[in-house]
RNA sequence: GGACGCUUAGCUCAGUUGGUUAGAGCACCUGCUUCACACGCAGGGGGUCUGCGGUUCGAGUCCGCAAGCGUCCA
C-alpha cells in the first residue's frame, strides 16, 4: 500500500480522480429496475458564460444530492448541458463582426447563423469544462443543447400544438424594446437602476379658455408628440371642473387632446395631471385603451424619432430629442420649470442601454394548466426548499400575464409560422390567423414553400428551456424516450436554483410538465419535479452582489487551484445556510482545504499507527472489533459516529447542507482527531518506563486500530458527496476499495446499520467521557496558566474520593499523556497549592514553594463570584413554587443537581481559598 | 404601497419542538516545531442575543409593536 504523504496535494489526486470515473462511466444514469431513481437536471447554464460563485454553489449542491443518491444505492441521473441563450450569444457574435467592421445584416440571416454556430462548437463548451474542475458528475454522454435539432423539434412541436389549442396568438401590445439589439426583452433582461435625469413642468393651454392652463411633470418631453391625452384623478377637486374640456399639444403636430379621469392616476405625483402617451408607457397604453384613444408611436425602432414627433424632432437620437423638445417647449412658452430628478430607469442588461416600452407586434402566450400548477404546490406535490418561496410563486401565479415569447433576432427557434406571400403583416385579425389560407403553423412548413413567408421572429430561450426537464429525456420522441430512460427517471427528483428564476423558469416548467408530460396520467406523473431548493445569492464581503462589472468575484478557477476542488466546494458549503444569501469569504474557502488537509493527516495517522487490519467490508472490520476491551471512549466515540450519522442523514432529507458540513467537521475534528486519536495513542504506544499503566495491550492496539478504520470508513462516506476526491483517494489508500471499485459503489450504512446490530454502546460508560475531558481541559488550564502549558513533567496531586481514583487510575495513561503530567499522587489536603474542583476531585499543582498567593487569592475569588451568582439563580428557581409545581421533573430533578454540584463546589473552593491564609 | 427575509462575540454565521452557566469558524492575545497535521496543538479574552411590550414557573427561541438593513412584487 503506498505511504500516505505528509500534506494532502489536491492537484495531483484530482484529475486523476476524474479521469479514473469519466472513463469508467462512474456518472452513467443507469436505468436499473428495482432501484428508485434519483433525477437531477442540471439548470443550463448560458452557453456564453464561465463558471461563477453562483455556478459553484448551484452545482456543489447538485452533485452533492447526486453523489449522496448513489451512495444510497439510487439510480442517479444527473443530465447537463446549456441553453443558447438568444441575444447573449447573438451579442457576442454580433461583437466578433464589428471588429471585421460588419453587421449580421452583411451576412445575411443563414450565414449569421452558421457563424454562430462555428462560435458554439469551439467556445460554447467551456462552462461544462470548468464544470468538471469542479467534480460534477454528471452524465456527460446525454449533454444536451436547447439547439440541438432533437431539442429543437420538441420546442416547435409545443409551439404547434399550443397553437392549436388556442393558447397563441399575435398581438400588438407594450414590450420593453432594446432599441440597440431591436429586439423584445423580457422583463428579466432588464435592469432597474436608478438614473439621475430632470424633471420638467409643462403647462397645455385649454383649447375653451386661453390662457388657462392645466400642468403635468414629465421625464420625457420628447414624447409629447405622441400625447392624446391629459388624465387627472376622478376624485381629484382640483380638476373636476376640467375634465372633458381640450388642451392643446405644446409642441409636435398640433392637435387638440382631451382631459380624462383615470383612476390609475396618482394624485400626489406631481401636479396630479399626468400626460398620456399610449405609445411609449404601459400605463398610459392601458388607460389609453380604457379611454379609446388611438397611440401615437413617435419613436422609431432604433430609437430615433420619426415623422410623427414633427419636423424639428424627426431623425434625432432619443436623448438628443429630449434636449431639444426642452428648448422647443422652452421657446413656445410652455415650460414652466426644469428640475433635477432621479428615478428607475430600465436597462436592456446586454446593450445597457435604457429599454423602450414600445407597441410591437408580438406572439403570447396564454399559460396553460395555471390552476393545476398552483395546486402541486399549495399541495405539496412539489415541495420548496425554503417552504416561503410559494408564496413568491403561487402570488405570481394569481397575477399571471401573458407571455411575450416572440424575440427580434436570427440565433434561436424561428417560429414555425408561414404567412401567405403578400398579405399585410401589419392588419392581421384574428380571424385571418385562423385561416390556413393565409396563415399556415406547422413544423414541417407549407407543401408549397414558394407561396409562403416564413415569420422572422424567434423563440424566447425560456420558451425553449420551459421543457428542459423531460426534452432532455427525449420527449416527444418515442425511440429517443426509450433509449433515455423516460419511464423511469421522470419525474425529475429536485431541481436546485436560484429564487431569481422562479418566474421565469420554475413556474414554467412546471406548467410545461403538466400540459406536456404523459397526458390523462395523475398529476404526481406529469410534474417535472418533486422538490425545489433555492440556493442563496452569493454576495461579496460587503454585502454587495457579485457582478462582473464590479469585478468583485473571484474566479472559481484561481480557488480551485490554491484550495482544490473539495476545500472550495466544503469551503461554500459551509458558508451556505438554506434560504440565506451568502457573504464570501475566502478564509472559509481556506478552511475546507485545512479539513481537506486534516482528514489526509488522520487516516495518515492511522497508517502509520499500525499494521492495516481487513477493511474490505464492513463486517471484516467490525470482526475484527473486541467490544470487551471497549473503553468508554471507545463506547463514546462509536456513540458520536452514530449520532452524527443520523443528523446527516436528517440534513440531506431537509436539505441543510451546511449543518451537515458543520456536524461532520465537528465530529472529525473535535471528537475524533482531539480526543479519541489522542487518547489512542496512550493505547498504541509502548509503554514508556515512567508510565506506571498497564503494559501495551496486544487486543487493546488490535481493537482500536478496528474502531479507527470503522471510524474513518463511515466518516469517509459521509463526507464523500461533499468532498468526492480526497474521500476516493484515501478509501483507496485505506484499503476500503476491494468489493467495489470506487467509494460511490458503495452501500452508505445507516445509524442502525453501521454496527450491523453486532454491537450495544455503552451509553452511561460514553457519557463517562465528559467528566475525562471536563478533568484533562482543567488540568492544561491549571498548567498555562502558571506559564506551564509545555512541560510534559508536571507533578500534579489530586484530592479525590475512592470512585474518582479509580477513574482516574483506570485511564491513567491517556490522562497523563494529554495533561502532559510527569505523575499524579493520590494526596488527602492539597491546601496552598493552586488548584482546580473537577469533576474527579480537586486537582492542584504541586508548587507551593514558588507560589503566587496574591494571584491565587484573586481567581478563587472571582470563581466563588461567579459561582455565587449562578447559586443564587438555581436557589431563586427552586424556591419558586410555580416552578416546581408546574415544571417537568426531569427539569426540576436536574436543577436539584446542579445547585448540589454548585454547592459542592463553592464549599471546595472556599476551603481551598481560606487554605492560602 | 404590498409580501418576504434578516438583526446573536471584532467579522461571518449556528442555535431543531421554550428548560442548567448562549456556541462555531475566522480574527485577536499567550505558550508550543511534542514522533498525523504549523493547512497544526494547547490555553485565554470577547456577547445585557436590535429596542419596547406581552404570553409563560421559565423566552435568543412563541406573540404584538417599533427601528434599521436587504430582496421581490406593484
Amino acid at each position: 500500500m503506498p505511504e500516505i504523504t505528509k500534506s494532502y496535494e489536491a492537484r495531483e489526486v484530482e484529475p486523476k480522480w476524474y479521469a479514473a470515473w469519466q472513463s469508467a462511466g462512474a456518472f452513467a444514469g443507469k436505468i436499473e429496475a428495482g432501484k428508485e431513481p434519483y433525477t437531477i437536471v442540471i439548470p443550463p447554464p448560458n452557453v456564453t458564460g464561465v463558471l461563477t460563485m453562483g455556478h459553484v454553489l448551484n452545482n456543489t449542491l447538485q452533485d452533492i444530492l447526486i453523489r449522496r443518491a448513489r451512495l444510497e444505492g439510487r439510480s442517479a441521473l444527473w443530465v447537463p448541458g446549456t441553453d443558447h441563450a438568444g441575444i447573449a450569444t447573438q451579442t457576442v457574435v454580433e461583437r466578433q463582426l464589428r471588429k471585421e467592421k460588419k453587421t449580421r445584416h452583411d451576412l445575411g440571416r443563414e450565414k449569421f447563423v452558421e457563424q454562430v454556430w462555428d462560435w458554439r462548437h469551439e467556445k460554447g463548451g467551456k462552462i461544462l469544462e470548468q464544470l468538471r474542475g469542479l467534480g460534477a458528475s454528471c452524465d456527460w454522454e446525454r449533454t444536451h443543447f436547447t439547439m440541438d435539432p432533437a431539442y429543437s423539434q420538441a420546442v416547435l412541436g409545443v409551439f404547434v400544438d399550443l397553437y392549436r389549442k388556442g393558447h397563441i396568438y399575435r398581438g400588438k401590445r407594450m414590450v420593453n424594446w432594446c432599441p440597440v439589439s431591436q429586439t423584445a426583452l423580457s422583463d428579466e433582461e432588464v435592469i432597474m437602476k436608478p438614473v439621475k435625469g430632470h424633471l420638467w413642468q409643462v403647462r397645455y393651454e385649454l383649447v375653451d379658455r386661453p390662457g388657462e392652463f392645466i400642468t403635468v411633470k414629465t421625464t420625457r418631453p420628447e414624447t409629447i408628440p405622441g400625447d392624446v391625452a391629459i388624465a387627472v384623478h376622478p376624485d381629484d377637486p382640483r380638476y373636476t371642473a376640467l375634465i372633458g374640456q381640450k388642451v392643446r399639444r405644446p409642441i409636435g403636430p398640433p392637435a387638440e387632446i382631451p382631459i380624462i379621469a383615470d383612476a390609475a392616476v396618482d394624485k400626489e405625483f406631481g401636479s396630479g395631471a399626468l400626460k398620456i402617451t399610449p405609445a411609449h408607457d404601459k400605463v398610459d397604453f392601458e388607460i389609453g385603451q380604457r379611454h379609446h384613444l388611438p397611440p401615437i408611436d413617435v419613436l422609431n425602432a432604433d430609437g430615433t424619432l420619426n415623422d410623427l414627433a414633427g419636423p424639428e424632432l424627426a431623425g434625432r437620437e432619443r436623448f438628443d430629442g429630449r434636449k431639444k423638445a426642452a428648448e422647443l417647449l422652452q421657446a413656445a412658452g410652455a415650460l414652466v420649470q426644469e428640475e433635477t430628478y432621479e428615478n428607475n430607469v430600465g436597462y436592456s442588461e446586454r446593450a445597457d442601454v435604457p429599454i423602450e416600452p414600445r407597441l410591437t407586434w408580438q406572439w403570447w402566450l396564454r399559460y396553460p394548466k395555471v390552476e393545476e400548477a398552483k395546486a402541486v404546490v399549495r399541495d405539496g406535490l412539489i415541495k420548496f426548499h425554503p417552504e416561503r418561496w410559494a408564496k413568491v410563486y403561487l402570488h405570481w401565479l394569481d397575477n399571471l400575464q401573458d407571455w411575450c415569447i416572440s424575440r427580434q433576432l436570427w440565433w434561436g427557434h424561428r417560429i414555425p409560422v408561414w404567412y401567405a406571400k403578400g398579405l399585410n403583416k401589419e392588419t392581421l385579425t384574428e380571424a385571418d390567423l385562423g385561416d390556413p389560407t393565409k396563415v399556415h403553423v406547422s413544423l414541417e412548413g407549407p407543401a408549397d414553400p414558394e407561396n409562403w413567408v416564413q415569420e422572422e421572429d424567434v423563440l424566447d430561450t425560456w420558451a425553449s428551456s420551459w421543457l428542459w426537464p423531460f426534452a432532455t429525456l427525449g420527449w416527444p420522441d418515442e425511440a429517443a424516450m426509450k433509449a433515455s430512460g423516460y419511464d423511469h427517471f421522470y419525474p425529475t427528483t429536485t431541481l436546485v436554483t436560484g429564487p431569481d428564476i422562479i418566474f421565469f423558469w420554475v413556474a414554467r416548467m412546471i406548467m410545461a410538465g403538466l400540459e406536456f408530460t404523459r397526458p390523462g396520467e395523475p398529476v404526481e406523473r406529469r410534474i417535472p419535479f418533486k422538490h425545489v431548493y433555492f440556493t442563496g445569492i452569493i454576495r461579496d464581503a460587503q454585502g454587495r452582489k457579485m457582478s462582473k462589472s464590479l469585478g468583485n468575484s473571484p474566479d472559481p478557477l484561481d480557488l480551485i487551484a490554491k484550495y482544490g476542488a473539495d476545500g472550495l466546494r466544503f469551503g461554500i458549503v459551509s458558508i451556505a445556510p438554506q434560504g440565506q444569501d451568502i457573504r464570501f469569504q475566502e478564509e472559509r474557502i481556506e478552511g475546507g482545504k485545512n479539513f481537506c488537509n486534516k482528514l489526509w493527516n488522520a487516516c495518515r495517522f492511522r497508517q502509520m499507527s499500525g499494521p492495516m487490519g481487513d477493511n474490505s467490508s464492513p463486517d471484516a472490520i467490525i470482526a475484527r472489533l473486541k467490544p470487551a476491551q471497549f473503553d468508554a471512549d471507545d463506547h463514546a466515540i462509536l456513540d458520536r459516529l452514530l449520532n452524527t450519522t443520523r443528523e446527516v442523514d436528517r440534513c440531506f432529507a431537509q436539505f441543510e447542507f451546511s449543518a451537515a458540513v458543520q456536524a461532520l467537521y465537528g465530529f472529525f475534528w473535535n471528537d475524533f482527531c482531539d480526543w479519541y486519536v489522542e487518547v489512542s495513542k496512550a493505547k498504541l504506544q509502548p509503554p514508556s518506563s515512567s508510565d506506571s499503566g498497564a503494559p501495551r495491550d496486544s487486543a487493546a492496539v488490535e481493537n482500536c486500530l478496528a474502531i479507527q478504520d470503522l471510524v474513518l470508513r463511515q466518516t469517509l462516506l459521509l463526507l464523500h458527496p461533499f468532498i468526492p476526491f480526497i474521500t476516493e483517494e484515501l478509501w483507496q489508500l485505506l484499503g476500503y476499495a476491494t468489493e467495489a471499485r470506487f467509494i460511490e459503489d458503495c452501500r452508505i450504512p445507516n445509524a442502525s446499520q453501521v454496527l450491523a446490530d453486532q454491537l450495544t454502546i455503552d451509553q452511561a460508560a460514553a457519557a463517562g467521557v465528559g467528566a475525562l475531558k471536563t478533568f484533562v481541559s482543567l488540568a492544561r488550564t491549571l498548567k498555562a496558566e502558571r506559564g506551564l502549558a509545555s512541560r510534559r513533567d508536571t507533578k500534579f496531586l489530586l484530592k479525590a474520593d475512592d470512585a474518582q481514583w479509580e477513574t482516574v487510575a483506570a485511564n491513567h495513561a491517556k490522562i497523563t499523556r494529554l495533561t502532559g503530567a510527569g505523575e499524579i499522587v493520590r494526596q488527602d489536603n492539597v491546601d496552598g497549592a493552586p488548584a482546580v474542583v473537577t469533576p474527579l476531585g480537586t486537582l492542584a499543582l504541586d508548587l507551593a514553594a514558588n507560589l503566587d498567593v496574591g494571584a491565587e487569592k484573586t481567581r478563587l475569588t472571582k470563581e466563588l463570584e461567579a459561582l455565587a451568582k449562578h447559586i443564587a439563580g438555581t436557589e431563586a428557581r427552586l424556591a419558586n413554587k410555580a416552578f416546581t409545581d408546574k415544571a417537568p421533573p426531569a427539569v426540576i430533578e436536574g436543577a436539584r443537581k446542579q445547585l448540589a454540584d454548585q454547592l459542592a463546589k463553592r464549599d471546595e473552593l472556599t476551603r481551598l481559598l481560606q487554605a492560602l491564609g
